[in-house]
RNA sequence: GGUCCCAUCGUCUAGCGGCCUAGGACACCGCCCUCUCACGGCGGAGACACGGGUUCGAUUCCCGUUGGGACUACCA
């Protein structure tokens, strides 16, 4: 078998989208595992549609999820150029080969008439297609539009009758009757190709072997099969992906079903390996129950036939339990390199960042790392670390729903007491103190834990007590303590209201 | 409307005629661990769309119905 080389050929008409993403995940495991070629290919022949900074956000996309491409820009490569926008005068070669050899035509309808009988056909229920008006123009008359620089586009010349047999190397073999095809353009009047004509001309040339690509084109196939055999080209192997159907399972995931693009996931918080490991279980099983793959793991254990064809239901569940999965493997330096970004943007730390800072960041790691599913939890899950002072919490939730607020301000007071005494604030000493705190007060343990985590953090969902105060430390606990009381003494007596 | 694709727990899926009282994972529920929250451990509930065939035997093969989806542009 010759060399593999696939290609992932995205239009710059948007971001990279989480359904590209897979695709591209696909082919280039396909290439990696079989020592093949990985191509980039930019299809940006619809002028009216591109996206300016598209190619951008679709090559930092890819290199963010870690998939490197052979040949493509910034790669270069010997079937170059990978821009669509740049091979214009090939395409025109082709077409115009096409009509040569009497297999593509001239025509000149206007958008005006095409659209008037589209409607037509509507309102009579005809299947809808060109209805070949030009397709058996005289020569003469060809060149006397063309002489006089009438608009005209080129229009492959499907056959009327018989059928073509096309094939998916997951679904097998399919038939489609001409007559269920119309006569398609393949080269515009603004003189860039179609899909058709360019993807076809393009593969060829550029010697691709697997074409894997969303389902959404297998009813584009017999064209595709058409232009090939016209051509007298063999064609490659065709692999036709289910699509991402939104989460409800009604219609296709769509902007309005939230995240859709790679980028919106990477400023969500989620991992490269985390979205990577799910796209890749989203229409591909393992011959095991493995769940966790890393790339490398992945080139390994992929193959095309275990790649599934029914659509998929984008739900987003296990992609947060993956990410929680990775942020737990990483080191908490990694962690940590991950995490500024995020805190940076929300001003909680300096940009750049001091070592010393990143340092104490570090540090915090270990007691958030395990609570949290996304890199954007962490302002929030540390930011009372960072910031010199909080809010004053709330005195309900100072208080809790047992106790009553002077109850609550005197334990507050005891523990202020006993901790401004304490020297040692290590996370052994801390437990120490003020177990044997509340067993001379004797309380029970959580009767004075959980105001002291409220008057240090303002929150009750925290790391373990005694890890977060030595993190806080001596300097940051004493005044919230001291609040915490003030804010009590304020509310008065009785108890606090709980909501 | 026409053409095409698809059909196992809520979701992702295993299953390629008997191994299935249908397996795993996420989510959900309960219990344990425990200073809260997580993490972790244990357990639970939960699916072969329907109807015909084929076969000694169908989740598995064939047909139909139903349901879902894609396409139907000088967009990809």
């Amino acid at each position: 078998m010759d060399a593999v080389r696939v290609r992932f050929a995205p239009s710059p008409t948007g971001y990279l989208h989480i359904g590209g993403a897979r695709t591209a995940l696909y082919d280039w495991l396909l290439a990696r595992q079989t020592g093949g070629r990985f191509i980039l290919r930019i299809e940006d022949t619809d002028r009216n549609r591109l996206v300016a900074d598209a190619v951008q956000d679709i090559k930092d996309s890819l290199r963010w999820l870690g998939l490197d491409w052979d040949e493509g820009p910034d790669a270069g490569g010997e079937a170059g150029p990978y821009f669509q926008s740049e091979r214009l005068a090939i395409y025109e070669k082709y077409a115009t080969q096409l009509v040569q050899a009497g297999k593509a035509y001239y025509c000149f309808c206007t958008p005006e008439r095409l659209e008037e009988m589209r409607k037509k056909q509507e309102q009579t229920g005809q299947p809808s297609g060109y209805d070949r008006h030009c397709r058996e123009l005289p020569a003469e008359e060809v060149e006397r539009k063309l002489a006089a620089g009438e608009k005209y586009v080129i229009r492959f010349k499907v056959p009327l009758a018989g059928q073509i047999k096309v094939r998916d190397e997951l679904r097998g073999e399919m038939i489609f009757d001409h007559q269920t095809l119309d006569d398609f353009v393949v080269l515009k009047s603004d003189g860039f190709p179609t899909y058709h004509l360019a993807s076809v001309v393009d593969d060829h040339l550029m010697g691709i072997t697997h074409v894997i690509r969303g389902e959404e084109w297998i009813v584009s196939l017999p064209r595709h099969f058409l232009l090939y055999d016209a051509f007298g080209w063999a064609p490659p192997a065709f692999i036709h992906l289910p699509i991402f159907l939104a989460p409800d399972g009604k219609g296709k995931l769509s902007k309005r079903h939230g995240a859709t693009g790679v980028r919106e996931f990477r400023e969500k918080g989620y991992l490269p390996e985390a979205l990577v490991n799910f796209l890749l279980l989203l229409g591909w099983h393992p011959p095991t129950d493995e769940e966790l793959f890393t790339l490398d793991q992945a080139v390994q254990a992929f193959s095309v036939d275990r790649l599934n064809t029914s659509p998929v239901n984008f739900s987003l569940d296990k992609l947060d339990w993956y990410n929680g999965i990775y942020i737990r493997k990483l080191s908490h330096e990694e962690l940590a390199k991950r995490a500024l970004p995020f805190l940076q943007k929300d001003g909680l730390l300096p940009d750049p960042c001091p070592p010393e800072q990143f340092a104490y960041l570090v540090r915090l790691m270990p007691l958030v790392q395990e609570r949290i599913k996304l890199l954007s939890e962490l302002p929030n899950a540390v930011g009372y670390f960072l910031r010199a002072e909080i809010d004053p919490p709330a005195p309900e939730l100072l208080v809790g729903k047992k106790g009553t607020t002077e109850e609550v301000a005197a334990i507050l007071r005891k523990v202020e007491v006993v901790l401004s005494q304490t020297a040692d604030f290590s996370e052994e000493n801390l437990e120490l103190v003020l177990r044997g705190l509340a067993e001379n007060l004797q309380l029970k343990p959580g009767q004075i834990f959980m105001p002291v985590r409220v008057a240090v953090t303002g929150q009750t969902a925290t790391p373990g007590l005694f890890e977060l105060l030595a993190a806080l430390g001596k300097e940051k606990v004493l005044p919230r303590l001291k609040q915490a009381v003030m804010v009590l003494e304020k509310t008065g007596s009785g108890r606090a209201s709980v909501n």
